[in-house]
RNA sequence: CGGGGUAUAGCUCAGUCUGGUAGAGCGCGUGCUUUGGGAGCAUGAGGUCGCAGGUUCGAGUCCUGUUGCCCCGACCA
């Protein structure tokens, strides 16, 4: 049997819901270190958490959480609890498992994919297991709050989720079941879920430094799934991150995912119209071939691209600048659709055009059947070279609004690395970042379709302005190894680290050694430290790999060299350096600079 | 959902081409020696070789099917 000593009080409220245990043996810790990568792993979150015994894979992108993952994550939410708490937030907690009907609904059941995963209970009832909890939200602030006085109001839960990815990658930066914190506030109008989302963006902020993330942004992002219109994301800036940022050089004027982002690239018709000419290119089909062929730069071209509807029947034909992408993020945005696909030759031939001659001249719009998108890019650009819509051909001096006419002309080009920023003209930066938390503005979108009504001062019925905000706990743990480790394993925060002191005894078995760490790991409980100590009496070398993957930010090493002069050593996971402390002022000295390191994270 | 890969001990892998009845390193147990950056010697435990069929006297190995897992892409609050 283990006996645990109990301080009256710790620095840090660790708040589990069940029995508190501040300081661990290595001894008799769960879970084990490895000395090998695993063989998947591929980022440094995934193998270090792996290794240093955080998690254990059960299926893909299915985790188990072991001790000292568990105590990290337990650390994470209950800053984000702090935060949350702050802005008035008040935490439920809402069931995993929903019914079918309340997702058919919003409307939800059926313009999401196959991530949500959907299954009939024993009386063939359709279920749901909720991937985010909008509609659950909704249920319970529609019984609940019935007049104006009641609002606004926010409340959160820290909740498991489940997604039925496609493909789970890199360890925790992508699961399929995973912790959210998801909050959900209700307002009385726009302008009020305006100012309170401006206070959750400040409390994520803080959020964020203070689980120790030091290259977090937050930036422009798409609505998606969840509709409504104005959101931001998170990102910490890292390379193994999968989505593509823009941001100007100084960091703060522009910041937007490559999804939404715009360029502050003007397009000036100078030159004179010349006449519209019909050349053979022969076997010249993409823009490359075509402008090598007629000796001029891509940005001289104009290329179509051609996209359907998902049910394949009307077609998309984008104009777009030769030099440029098709963003088709902002194609959907603009088109109003939620999905898209290539057009398949057959559909192009059927509406008269020639793949790969395929050309703005003669094209019309149909209703139901063709619509014309013409970007910026190509409408704004004199003299193009396009498509003659025959085999062999292309045109060239094609200008918009004298070869062609119509269609939507909107920006659905991807922003390039270098093109200007919209705010201040400089070269655009192009980063990766791995999105660790959101808000956005819900509007009445929810509120609408789910009737979501409150009583205002007038006497009537009006639907709530709805916000909400997430934050992936699994992945933030992930993300702050990312931007917070060496080549041996992690280096935690204080804030966060799954203990704050880790004494490591050498030759500790029957000598002065282990009796003094054995004090020491006592002392320190007793002033409210939280101690993991190695007792095993393994090789130096051996210990200290092991408290490397453990990555706890203060190590003390107690050994009968440092004792001769009655010191022990000090040394921070993060620098290596060493400092010899008195052993009788250890426990004090350490407690202090935890407090002071603690600090830093409030 | 497309493309590629892979499945043998807790982990990392060899053995498959050329069929003959299970291997290494790490980890784990025991004993002795060792102890400031992944110790040594000795001795053990641990695998119906992903699953199901088939060929064969005999299958980890060959054939067919199937499933899991990983990577790239598509997709994705």
């Amino acid at each position: 049997m283990v006996y645990y000593f109990f301080p009256a009080k710790t620095i840090f409220q660790y708040n589990t819901h069940i029995r508190e245990v501040f300081s661990m043996k290595m001894s008799q810790l769960f879970g084990n270190r490895l000395k090998e990568d695993p063989a998947d792993a591929t980022t440094f979150s995934h193998k270090f958490l792996v290794r240093g015994g955080y998690v254990r894979p059960v299926s893909a992108g299915i985790y188990s959480l072991l001790p000292v993952g568990k105590r990290v994550i337990a650390k994470i939410e209950n800053i984000i609890r702090q935060e949350m708490d702050r802005v008035g937030g008040q935490e439920v907690l809402m069931p995993v498992v929903l019914p079918a009907d309340l997702w058919v609904e919003s409307g939800r059941y059926q313009s999401v994919g196959a991530e949500l995963l959907r299954f009939t209970d024993r009386n063939n009832k359709a279920m749901v297991l909720g991937m985010t909890h909008e509609e659950a939200s909704c249920q319970i602030a529609r019984t609940e709050i019935n007049s104006y006085k009641q609002l606004p109001v926010m409340i959160y839960q820290i909740q498991t989720k489940y997604r039925d990815e496609a493909r789970p990658r890199a360890g925790l930066l992508r699961v399929r079941e995973f912790t959210m914190k998801d909050a959900y506030s209700f307002h009385t109008s726009q302008e009020d879920l305006d100012a309170y989302y401006q206070e959750l963006h400040a409390a994520y902020e803080r959020i964020f430094r203070r689980v120790g993330m030091k290259h977090v942004v937050s930036i422009l992002s798409n609505t998606g799934m969840m509709g409504g219109s104005v959101s931001h994301e998170f990102m910490l800036l890292a390379d193994c991150g999968e989505d593509n940022i823009f941001l100007s050089p100084d960091g703060k004027s522009y910041k937007a995912n490559r999804e939404v982002a715009v360029s502050g690239l003007k397009f000036e018709r100078n030159g004179e119209e010349l006449p519209l000419e019909k050349v053979a290119t022969p076997h010249s089909k993409t823009i490359e071939e075509v402008a090598t062929f007629l000796n001029v730069t891509p940005a001289q071209t104009g290329k179509a691209v051609f996209y359907s509807t998902e049910d394949g029947k009307e077609l998309i034909f984008v104009l777009i600048r030769g030099d440029f992408e098709v963003n088709e993020c902002k194609l959907k945005n603009v088109l109003g659709l939620n999905a898209i696909k290539f057009a398949d030759d057959n559909l192009i031939r059927a509406c008269g055009a020639v793949p790969g001659y395929a050309s703005p001249v003669g094209i019309a719009e149909v209703p139901g059947k063709v619509r014309l998108v013409i970007d910026p890019s190509a409408a704004g650009t004199v003299n193009l070279v396009v498509g003659a819509n025959e085999e062999g051909f292309h045109y060239k001096n094609f200008n918009y609004g004298r070869d062609m006419t119509g269609g939507l002309v909107a920006d659905v080009a991807c922003v390039r690395e270098g093109d200007p920023c919209p705010v201040t003209g400089e070269p655009l930066q192009f980063k990766h970042g791995i999105e660790i938390g959101n808000i956005f503005q819900l509007g009445l979108k929810y509120s609408k379709s789910m009737k979501v009504n409150y009583l205002d001062k007038d006497g009537k019925s009006k639907p709530m302005y709805m916000g909400c905000y997430g934050i992936g706990v699994g992945r933030t743990m992930a993300s702050v190894i990312e931007d917070n480790h060496d080549d041996y394993g992690p280096i935690w925060p204080m804030s966060i680290a799954p203990y704050q002191v880790h004494i490591v005894a050498l030759q500790p078995n029957g000598t002065d050694s282990g009796e003094k760490a054995e004090a020491l790991y006592r002392d320190l409980q007793a002033k409210g430290v939280e101690v993991l100590y190695d007792d095993r009496g393994e090789k130096a070398g051996f210990m200290f790999s092991d408290a490397d993957l453990l990555g706890i930010p203060f190590r003390v090493i107690v050994s009968l060299k440092t004792l001769a002069n009655g010191m022990v050593e000090f040394r921070t996971r993060a620098s290596r350096d060493s400092e010899m402390i008195p052993v009788e002022q250890a426990a004090e000295v350490l407690a202090q600079r935890v407090r002071a390191e603690l600090d830093r994270y409030l």
